[in-house]
DNA sequence: GGTGATTTGTTGTCTCGAGAAACATATTAG
DNA sequence: CTAATATGTTTCTCGAGACAACAAATCACC
């Protein structure tokens, strides 16, 4: 799905200005390495359709703006010159942070997308923003402290249990931390004098497994995640990822799926997320909260009658949910993640008793996975909201 | 999706980047045309935000392509030379299709997006594909005889009251035609030599509110339409319309709205188009289903408390499935059409009825509007079918 | 009805990005 | 060591659009 035809067309240039052309072409060249790893020229080439004098002046460009760096290629067994192996500076950096009820997770995560380092700082009650400000710019500093010469922040990405409104990234409700109507990332910006962004957590979590995940390279799919406070979630479709007017899009976790069920915490009845919780499987199976990691194996060998009723019942829930979801998005691929890949795992992982209610057309196509759940999932999320910003005009970081 | 790449491929032109980007100025300049009505030169050039001679050398090229005349601009009262007006052309036609239960529907569609002629070819019993390629042909005939001079056909436009695979115009199933796996638009072209492309119904309902209606210039909307076969929709996120992977995405008909609900002509119980139906509130007020124009207003006078308490459970039905999609597409703006317009004014036109159960952030700026409900809303969205592929690349017509 | 201000079309020149081709270089196969 | 092959590098050309100078057409005002 990956041709280089389809690549040029995906991103059709827009507006006028030679430069424009210039910065979409400087943009694809970066993406492409970031996304898809290091690359040859002559494989950057192939992808974006370009000619060959052009591909290696952008990346002379990127070189300079210190994105990119060349490297000899380790020697293959194919004739011809060697061609240089593009990499993504991974001294480029973004700060990520994740603020939850018990803990605040800070880390640094490379333009390669890979978490350089991390802390877990914890906390006694749910920390307010303030805290989060106050906690995560010390944490920052330590992990900056005697790398500044090697590292190049280019800005913060926030993932937060909640809804955020993208466009100033203040977070509008949060209500397992108890917040409503905080500008977070803008006094963190404050705080720190980095750029920040924020988003919703399970779309963070969506971002990093569509660009490294099982997403990869998927233009429509959709993505469920279930944790401790709720399920989340998010799709992609047409390649883009969907956020909506203000990026409250995919919240899966408020999908109906019952008539006269529980009231969920958003005022609603019947949500999915009210109706299949990590909590409950969790007592099913006799297990206490901060003992979810081991869900899914006690899930897959209970032989409990009630268990399997459970987990059936839960499973048809879910399956309400995800039909509506392939009717209403029409995608090729159903990510679940979080408790719900343990749930679908211990179902037997059969697709069928997931998508058997969806209309056919829509169905057939459709394969479930489990998310590939990188415990630094959420961090790499964040980078992936930092980095999309410089991805989308690398010349701009000129101006910082 | 025939891309420019493919194109370039196809037959070798010199400069591919560059001749990109005049395609895609091309491009920009004849849908502004066309979706916003005659332009002056002058507000071609902000709104474009090209330089002045590249829009008059643009406009020159797409008038030697015939897509757009200039003409004298009525005498406003500004100083300064009059900037000549740009039109789209109407004498470049789309011919639109539309089979039903009870008859096919076909029409010239002019590119100003107005209906210049249409028919409609009584059906006694449900028409085959093959019934539609003969009858329409014909029909064709009649409407282009003794104006080929004159008109410039685009191509066919298929509206399908069912799943269409987009990228073939093969339609996998229409339940109420009793048609499935019949590569349709392939047949038409066939038959009139003229490129086809097929699509549901439903959501060419949408793409003609989206250009020329309720959902103009809107980038986050959502779409349901009601009707005597079922209830469809489709949505615009991000300024694009939602496909899906085959182009099966926005069937809000079978959203999940009730648990032990009504068996669905899809094999699924509880979706809405199961137990919000037409024919029901068609009966409740006693009309029979030919006179479903007048159920607007016998809704809106009922005063039985049986026909109050059904509409009112129907729009609570009608609610959960608006919630679940406002929730998973956060929108600005939520149109009803069809019958779903007449419940919506029958219950007084309380948005909040609608949307109360949606989560706070995403629902508070949503509105919700009816459906600039024109007679001939799918031959345009027809229309917009074949436009979309000319104005991609108004160059292309060229080859033809 | 003339005159100036204003806005826009038109024309010629310039810049810049990318493609093409010739040439240079580094590897593998034998 | 040589031929084949693939790719980097350099130079030239082309084309799209920006820019600036000039021309044209309208309005406002006297």
């Amino acid at each position: 799905m990956s041709s280089s035809r389809e690549f040029v067309s995906r991103t059709p240039v827009q507006g006028g200005a030679t430069d424009q052309l210039r910065r979409s072409n400087l943009s694809n060249v970066l993406g492409l390495v970031h996304r898809e790893g290091p690359l040859s020229r002559a494989e950057l080439t192939r992808l974006t359709g370009l000619n060959r004098s052009t591909v290696g002046d952008l990346v002379a460009e990127l070189a300079e703006l210190g994105l990119v760096y060349e490297a000899l290629p380790t020697t293959g067994n194919v004739p011809g010159r060697p061609s240089p192996i593009v990499h993504a500076q991974s001294g480029v950096v973004a700060i990520a942070i994740n603020p939850e009820v018990d803990a605040i997770h800070v880390g640094l995560v490379g333009m390669s997308g890979r978490v350089l380092a991390k802390v877990r700082l914890e906390a006694a009650t749910a920390p307010t923003p303030a805290d989060v400000v106050r906690l995560a710019s010390a944490a920052i500093a330590g992990l900056l402290s005697g790398r500044e010469a090697s590292l190049r922040v280019v800005g913060i990405g926030v993932a937060v249990p909640g809804q955020v409104r993208v466009s100033d990234g203040t977070v509008r409700e949060a209500t397992h931390m108890g917040w409503a109507e905080e500008p977070l990332s803008r006094m963190l910006s404050e705080a720190t004098t980095f750029p920040a962004w924020a988003a919703n957590a399970a779309n963070l979590a969506m971002r990093a497994e569509s660009v490294f995940g099982a997403g990869k390279g998927v233009d429509d799919f959709v993505y469920f995640i279930g944790g401790a406070s709720g399920i989340g979630g998010g799709a992609v479709t047409g390649g883009r990822l969907l956020s909506g007017a203000a990026g409250y899009a995919g919240e899966f976790g408020h999908s109906f799926v019952r008539s006269r069920g529980t009231r969920c915490s958003c005022g609603a009845t019947g949500c999915l997320e009210a109706e299949v919780t990590q909590a409950g499987l969790l007592e099913a199976v006799g297990l206490a909260p901060a003992e979810a990691g081991l869900l899914g194996s006690r899930l897959a060998s209970s032989r409990d009658p009630g268990v399997r009723a459970l987990i059936s019942e839960q499973l048809d829930l879910l399956a309400i949910a995800v039909r509506t979801a392939v009717n209403l998005f029409n995608p090729t691929l159903v990510v679940l993640g979080g408790f719900l890949s343990d749930l679908y795992d211990a179902g037997g992982r059969e697709g069928d008793a997931l998508l058997s209610d969806a209309i056919r057309s829509a169905r057939e196509d459709v394969r479930i996975e489990g998310a590939a759940s990188a415990s630094d999932q959420l961090l790499i999320g964040c980078g992936e909201l930092v980095f999309s910003e410089l991805i989308a005009d690398p010349a701009s970081l000129l101006l910082h």
